[in-house]
DNA sequence: TCTGGGGTCCTAGGACCC
DNA sequence: TCTGGGGTCCTAGGACCC
């Protein structure tokens, strides 16, 4: 969307645009799929599909990426390993199997995170040296506002942005080789459509005052914040698309979808005020574990919540956070997700005490069959050293703001954006 | 698409307090 | 005894995102 560009006077050089944020957010194209091929080059240009909780040759697991190779034979993130493997087979099973044909295969392997960590590491230092401020939004994925390097000025035609946008995918595309998709634009909810809207590989610019008709045709789910159910109930009111959203009735918009309509809204409208901030440190910890089939068995499913408890505080331990809040997360089939929390009087690191409480909330559920479980703390406090040191960092005089590990304290800012610590690639 | 794991934010009702 | 309005905390569930 460069250019488009009728409302600038000939010789008049960006005074409308000064006050105008840019932002980039950088997405990087299948990120693990293209990690695996960092290591092992003759995956370029195969279909590639990463499982997690894939193991060589076993057909459990569910695909957490997928080269656009795969995906041209229907293999989607979050299907089943199983699934995959019926649109498209591992390479070794295809040479073996005279009946199909290896070309017409693809390499399958089980996710490995540390390794696509280090990857991410070092495009976070690019990142870093490309923006003042970076929101880390996941492995793959962040926010950068660049307006003070550079500007929305077209020269020869195009905004300087753009070539600055270019610049930091090449240095990714170089100094990293994994391929990135990266939007520009005003504000961050544009930025993450325009890096949505040409992957992968894709650079989109959205101008300042193209914003509202970059948004206009774009089917409703394409704004960032509406999903199926959403989606579905705009639709029954007649709204199709960003446009209508746009277009429609701010009231009945937030009659039905409360504080969150108007957000959205707004975003279909162009209009979003968030600023690119560091991400602060998290606000809740999990881990949870599904079972091959639902399962009653009462020591079995204690056993499963002793263990993830057991993980859950080791890992609050190793961030140094105490947790006034445990629970747990019961999902019975179909797929009903109970939840069950307990708070204490002040905060605690007490792995004992997870297990135990955990162990408790789970006896609500004796005899239900289960086929998932889930422990969680929250109320997360972290510790005075780590507290201080921390602080310390965020120095706004110096202009020291790290990013990654900057404390998120309240400021005025109304809605936060999401912030996740996911590892999955975006489904599309 | 019957469903993997780790997060965030919002809403709504009830308890409790002043 | 009847009843007001406001605030906060807690819990459960829902929607969404990657």
């Amino acid at each position: 969307m460069v250019g488009g560009d009728g409302e600038r006077l000939p010789g008049v050089v960006d005074d409308a645009a000064e006050d105008d944020r840019i932002v980039c957010h950088v997405d990087m194209d299948c990120f693990y799929a293209s990690c695996e091929r960092l290591r092992e080059p003759r995956l370029r240009g195969e279909p590639v599909v990463v499982g997690m909780g894939y193991e060589s040759g076993e057909p459990h697991g569910a695909v957490a990426t997928a080269s656009y190779e795969a995906r041209a034979y229907g293999v989607e993130s979050a299907q089943p390993i199983s699934q995959a493997l019926e649109r498209l087979p591992r390479k070794a099973a295809a040479r073996e199997d005279p009946a199909l044909d290896p070309s017409e295969a693809g390499h399958y392997r089980p996710v490995d995170l540390e390794y696509y960590r280090e990857i991410a590491a070092e495009i976070k230092e690019i990142l870093h040296e490309c923006a003042d401020r970076v929101r880390e939004v996941s492995v793959d994925e962040a926010y950068l506002d660049v307006t003070d390097r550079t500007a929305w000025e077209v020269v020869d035609d195009r905004p300087l942005a753009e070539g600055y946008a270019r610049h930091v995918k090449e240095r990714i595309g170089r100094e990293v080789g994994v391929p990135a998709s990266v939007g520009v634009a005003p504000t961050m909810s544009a930025a993450k459509v325009a890096s949505d809207h040409d992957k992968p590989d894709g650079l989109v610019v959205v101008e300042p005052g193209d914003v509202r008709d970059f948004f206009e045709p774009l089917p409703v789910e394409a704004v960032h914040g509406v999903g199926p159910v959403t989606a579905r109930k705009l639709g029954e009111m007649g709204v199709e698309t960003a446009g209508d959203l746009a277009a429609a009735d701010p009231d009945a918009i937030r009659d039905r979808f409360g504080e969150r309509g108007r957000t959205l809204h707004d975003r279909a409208r162009g209009r979003d005020d968030r600023e690119v901030r560091p991400t602060g440190r998290p606000k809740s910890l999990s881990r949870e574990s599904a079972f091959t089939e639902a399962t009653a068995a009462a020591d079995r499913q204690r056993e499963t919540i002793a263990g993830l408890a057991a993980d859950v505080a080791d890992r609050a331990e190793g961030k140094g956070a105490l947790y006034r809040t445990i629970g747990i997360k019961a999902v019975t089939p179909p797929y009903d997700v109970h939840t069950r929390e307990r708070s204490l009087p002040g905060p605690v690191a007490d792995a004992a005490l997870v297990r135990e409480v955990t162990l408790d909330l789970l006896t609500e559920f004796a005899g239900d069959p289960v086929r998932k479980l889930g422990v969680r703390v929250s109320n997360l406090q972290f510790e005075a050293a780590e507290q201080a040191r921390l602080d310390g960092w965020g120095d706004e005089a110096t202009g020291t703001r790290t990013g990654t590990e900057t404390d998120d304290a309240p400021r005025q800012s109304s809605t936060d954006g999401q912030s996740s610590l996911a590892d999955f690639d975006r489904q599309e």
